[in-house]
DNA sequence: CTCCTACCTCTACATTCGTAGATATAAAAT
DNA sequence: ATTTTATATCTACGAATGTAGAGGTAGGAG
């Protein structure tokens, strides 16, 4: 399996644009990247064609001879590692350390705390079940 | 301030052991760091002179020749914005997904989850605080 | 049918990053 | 005092990253 994939910041930004469009064309991602930072278009086809290579996305539809990428990798596949890997760095492996800081910087309001909570709980229920196998 | 600050991995796994240790020398570092992954000595160093460079530690003491490095910034100054940025690139910005993989990844024992249900319940409390203040 | 334009392809380049060898030198050992 | 050794300093280099211009070409406009 390719359990080596790699990803930069750019290459991230670009694949969360896929994720959310599901599919776009090189000019409909530099638009939406310009808007949080000002690149060229040469600047993010290079992306997209970096990431083309590595894998991360496929050339899923052409109109006339605009190309539509999409991804090729789901979010978890690269999420999954990298969290593990930014836990350890920032916060020692301590998930409470994370939580923490998550709290103190999102300000979420009640809601989306208790959603978190059900979530907790959940977890909670799976372990009694998983415990007393 | 020093908003700009941007270390790389290693550099971060190299921060880690002194944020631990509250100082530590290149020997030291270097021994500590080859626990994960076999370098030589001179790449260690390289990178603590880096990071000195950076500011982001400092020669605090010397015993002989030898120099002990410490800390020149918080883990906080740097999880901050690590931590928004990352959650932007991988999960959207949504708290939710991330939390959720953290449950996922992780396995959690029910007193590590309700320590995170006290710090939910907390910053519920809060909240209703700042709310009607 | 020709021209223009939008998009693609190719090439380039400065920086940062991971990596480490060569060399100097202070401290410790004998 | 001389040798050994542990540290430090300096220099280097390939790969990845962010960045973009130059040039080609298929499609749509007229």
């Amino acid at each position: 399996m390719k359990t080596d994939i790699k990803l930069s910041e750019f290459e991230l930004d670009v694949m969360n644009i896929l994720w959310q469009a599901g599919k776009a064309s090189a000019p409909e991602v530099h638009q939406k990247i310009k808007l949080d930072k000002d690149v060229s278009y040469s600047t993010v086809k290079t992306i997209i064609d970096r990431l083309e290579q590595k894998l991360a996305l496929t050339r899923a539809d052409q109109q006339g001879r605009t190309i539509y990428y999409a991804p090729a990798i789901e979010r978890e596949a690269l999420s999954t590692p990298l969290l593990k890997g930014f836990l350890k760095r920032m916060f020692a492996g301590d998930p409470h350390k994370m939580v923490g800081q998550l709290l103190a910087n999102e300000q979420l309001d009640n809601s989306e705390i208790e959603q978190l909570e059900n979530m907790l709980a959940a977890q909670k229920a799976k372990n009694k079940n998983s415990t007393k196998k």
